[in-house]
DNA sequence: TTACCACTTCAAGTCAACTTGAGGTCAAGG
DNA sequence: CCTTGACCTCAAGTTGACTTGAAGTGGTAA
């Protein structure tokens, strides 16, 4: 059990952070000492989690989806499925990102857009994407 | 050269966003005809590469960090080799979240979160994650 | 027992990234 | 020449993700 300065500490969140969450239900306090929050240990992973999702771009909706809302109504199998295969497209449109980044660093051509190399390298993350938008 | 609805049309952009980027400097119009923008072909492929680091969780100035502002004015290699590297650390973390979400959906472990083999999964991205707070 | 102070709540403020709406303009077709 | 409609500008509104501030509370140390 820690309070949430502690949490605070260790997972480098603000308090105001961590009851915001707590208030949205992406984390939960396992009770109170008197009016202040107490946390179990399991919720320094959730965080971590959360933290980590956000920076690939998840939005917290997202991440409720992932990690679960409340204690423990079993994950959802099949929406956990289909956000590892969301990662799994995002893994990929990196990838030719980073790789663009890259050839645009040492690629001489003028207009660094319309090199037909760097246009290559984009093909597969750039063509999906008419098809993405909802 | 092509005018609003069809960058709209091929980029799945309503108008109102690009002429927000257009505003913030992350795309530019060639040209007016009366009042009415003309875009070049090259936006085409800026806008796509928008989405998708959008897609990635970078936010819009960031992404003018990489694909650069302006018409020209060469782009920053040090700041793109940045970028680059930032997506490597994004891949990874997002390959050991897909990993770990593939794990709980066939764990039987009573808390998903507290499975040892789940943590290990994990592992790489958990612990970084107190360095990278600002 | 009282004072302290880290916590609490709740309302309001902030910032990015857009969207919406009102009112204006101008090239093209009739 | 005149209307039409797709574009324009600019201000204000919206949403997600928080932060800030004022006012209250209650274990703990003195």
């Amino acid at each position: 059990m820690l309070d949430i300065s502690e949490l605070s500490n260790v997972s480098g969140f603000p308090a105001s952070k961590l009851r915001y969450y707590e208030e949205v239900g992406l984390i939960r306090s396992a009770g109170r000492r008197g009016l202040k929050r107490l946390y179990e240990d399991e919720v320094k992973i959730r965080v971590s989690l959360i933290a980590l999702a956000q920076t690939a771009g998840f939005s917290l909706l997202e991440i409720k989806q992932m990690i679960g809302a409340e204690g423990r109504p079993d994950f959802d199998r099949a929406a956990l499925a289909e956000k590892a295969d969301a990662i799994d497209m995002k893994i990929r449109e990196l990838t030719a990102l980073r790789n663009g980044l890259r050839h645009i660093n040492n690629c001489t051509a003028a207009n660094h857009l319309d090199c037909p190399r760097f246009q290559r390298i984009m093909h597969v993350a750039l063509t999906r994407n008419g098809q993405r938008r909802k």
